[in-house]
DNA sequence: AATATTCACAACCGCAAGTCA
DNA sequence: ATGACTTGCGGTTGTGAATAT
């Protein structure tokens, strides 16, 4: 390739930093910034290309760095953003500080995957493995989106990327939603151990998520005071917002998304679902974006998948 | 003890997008 | 408009340590 061709034209260094180098390298940003990736090399007095000295700096020099083994928590993350932002890793990193993409990168690659598929959890798709395989045939790229197949799972809409809820939106919905914007928050079939997920891609915000205590009765759970009824099958919101880990999580095999615009009505929204909904299932939810989309396209969509379990 | 394998981490490579002259 | 150059990203490879055989 052409442009970084420094590394190659010159007898520049390569592989692992000694200390030395590193010392420079640390000396010069301290004292200048790095300024000019290219010209830094020069200026710190280092056989090295603009390039690797950047990438030194960014994956182990920088004071900010946390460094150290992942936390629990900082892997449920990961595991959760990559579930909607895909292999987005510096978009992923955003959301941990501290922590470098490659450093998340690594530790998916060599970690989290292996885990997951222990599991039984395809970590491309986060969905069950057999379902993936069973699935490999036929993919349409609006298949994801669809409520109504009898195998959609949590990960069907995490495997959905902001974009492609925002395209949603505006192509089939006619509502025009920022993607950073989008985003899910959790709702609770009560026929069943099933659960939506609150994500927010604009900041920090562990999702939090809450379970049935198992798939049959949960007379002891405070339950939500509202529920959707049809035929044989009720919706509420969930809005006891227990954390769940993420071994749990996997395990719980359906969700109910709807979308909020902004983490403002994302809060009005989980109050407004604290509300008793509605006696009519055509009665709107008394809040924005959100309760449209829901009434008029999902919840029709989450009839019809509750119907077919 | 020697060798092979696995693992975690660091670094490299190729590409695309952005900037600037 | 064009090409040289920089920057950032994600996939891949290299390396040393730990573990298994």
């Amino acid at each position: 390739m052409g442009r970084h061709s420094g590394c190659y034209k010159q007898k520049l260094r390569k592989g692992l930093w000694s200390p030395d180098e590193d010392e420079k390298l640390l000396n010069h940003i301290t004292h200048h910034g790095h300024g000019c990736w290219s010209s830094v090399p020069k200026h710190a007095g280092l056989q090295r290309c603009g390039k690797s000295c950047r990438l030194r700096w960014i994956n182990y020099l920088r004071p900010d760095l946390k460094r150290g083994a992942f936390s629990q928590d900082e892997e449920n993350l990961i595991v959760e953003l990559h579930a909607v932002l895909g292999n987005r890793w510096s978009q992923i990193a955003a959301k941990l500080p501290g922590r470098t993409d490659n450093e998340i990168k690594n530790l998916w690659n060599s970690n989290i995957k292996k885990k997951l598929k222990q599991r039984g959890i395809d970590p491309n798709t986060h969905k069950p493995i057999s379902e993936v395989d069973r699935e490999k045939p036929t993919t349409s790229s609006n298949d994801h989106m669809s409520l109504s197949s009898s195998s959609a799972t949590n990960q069907d809409f995490f495997h959905v990327r902001p974009s492609d809820f925002s395209d949603y939106f505006n192509s089939n919905l006619g509502l025009s939603v920022d993607s950073s914007l989008c985003s899910m928050f959790p709702v609770q079939f009560s026929t069943g151990n099933m659960v939506g997920s609150v994500f927010q891609t604009h900041s920090c915000v562990k999702p939090s998520i809450s379970l049935p205590p198992d798939n049959s009765s949960s007379t002891d759970q405070a339950a939500p005071n509202w529920e959707f009824q049809t035929n044989n099958t009720s919706i509420r919101p969930n809005h006891n917002f227990e954390d769940l880990k993420w071994s749990e999580y996997v395990n719980t095999p359906i969700s109910l998304p709807v979308f909020v615009k902004s983490e403002a009505d994302y809060l009005a929204n989980v109050s407004s679902l604290a509300d008793p909904w509605s006696q009519s299932q055509n009665e709107s939810l008394n809040t924005p974006e959100a309760s449209d989309v829901f009434c008029k396209d999902l919840q029709p969509m989450a009839v019809s998948f509750g119907q077919s379990l």
